[in-house]
DNA sequence: GTTGCTAATGCGAATTTTTGCATTAAGGAA
DNA sequence: TTCCTTAATGCAAAAATTCGCATTAGCAAC
């Protein structure tokens, strides 16, 4: 797996929470999927590991992981997606015509927050942003 | 009602799609919520004025105009809300903390959507985006 | 106006997600 | 190690959302 579980417990346990097996699991599943799945894909994996870990459960732990955002909730062309946040922020273009994804690691975003930051005050979470739009190759094909 | 029914009628029939009383019910809804209203919100008020109109109904409604990009969805401090896109586009900043919502029209946007278009031929839908992170209030608390 | 094609709806069932509450167990203190 | 506090889980029921399919109705063509 490609996290490093002491730190995650460490964050955990700053903030006053409690690490589980169930949540250990869970977030090695998230882990284990790599790019982007939905709450339903990681529930079947985690019950194939552990029948007992509840579904419900699930939910609120991955729910529970993105408000310490150390995982990422994203919609990504209708269905919403989880992910870990790695130490490589990066974006997603989504089209909303093929429904293609393409990811970007993008310095405007940086830029954007900055200007978010300096101007409103507002200290933007830019990293695993779903953006949806036309990708080139739908857009040449409108212009036939 | 705040928004021109003849012109969305013609957008539609234009795309081959049908205009259907169901159809416009749910647009002079999202548009009579005029801010952010969920999708059970707006089926209750559907309901109220005509409660033939079935649930899934309401549902596939809401995607229709999202596709044809007529209404925006956005996730807002864990709902999904919907809102009418209108011809002054503009953002939310979600603190992820408080769960506030500040709305924002912000040039910086405009030029990232520029960039994207000429760095990456992607046609970005830049507008009604939903951005998480911290209020300057809350990263003031936080700062004790 | 009438006809025909098929997009759109209604309905019921399946699936997904959330919620309330009793019970369990993480982890700091004694 | 044992005890205590309360965060976290499991369970079951509710609520929200999606899906398949038979039926209805928009609207373009005649």
């Amino acid at each position: 797996m490609s996290h490093n579980t002491i730190d995650y417990v460490q964050q955990i346990r700053e903030r006053g929470y409690r690490m589980t097996p169930q949540r250990q699991i869970v977030l090695d599943t998230v882990c284990a999927h790599g790019g982007h799945a939905t709450a339903s894909q990681i529930y079947d994996s985690v019950n194939d590991q552990q029948p007992a870990i509840n579904r419900a459960t699930v939910y609120r732990i991955l729910d529970f992981f993105c408000e310490l955002q150390l995982v990422a909730k994203a919609d990504i062309g209708g269905h919403t997606v989880f992910e870990v946040v790695g130490d490589s922020p990066h974006h997603h273009l989504v089209c909303r015509q093929c429904h293609h994804v393409a990811s970007l690691e993008d310095y405007h975003f940086a830029e954007l927050a900055e200007h978010l930051l300096e101007e409103h005050g507002f200290e933007a979470d830019l990293s695993h942003l779903a953006i949806s739009g036309l990708c080139a190759e739908c857009r040449q094909a409108q212009n036939d």
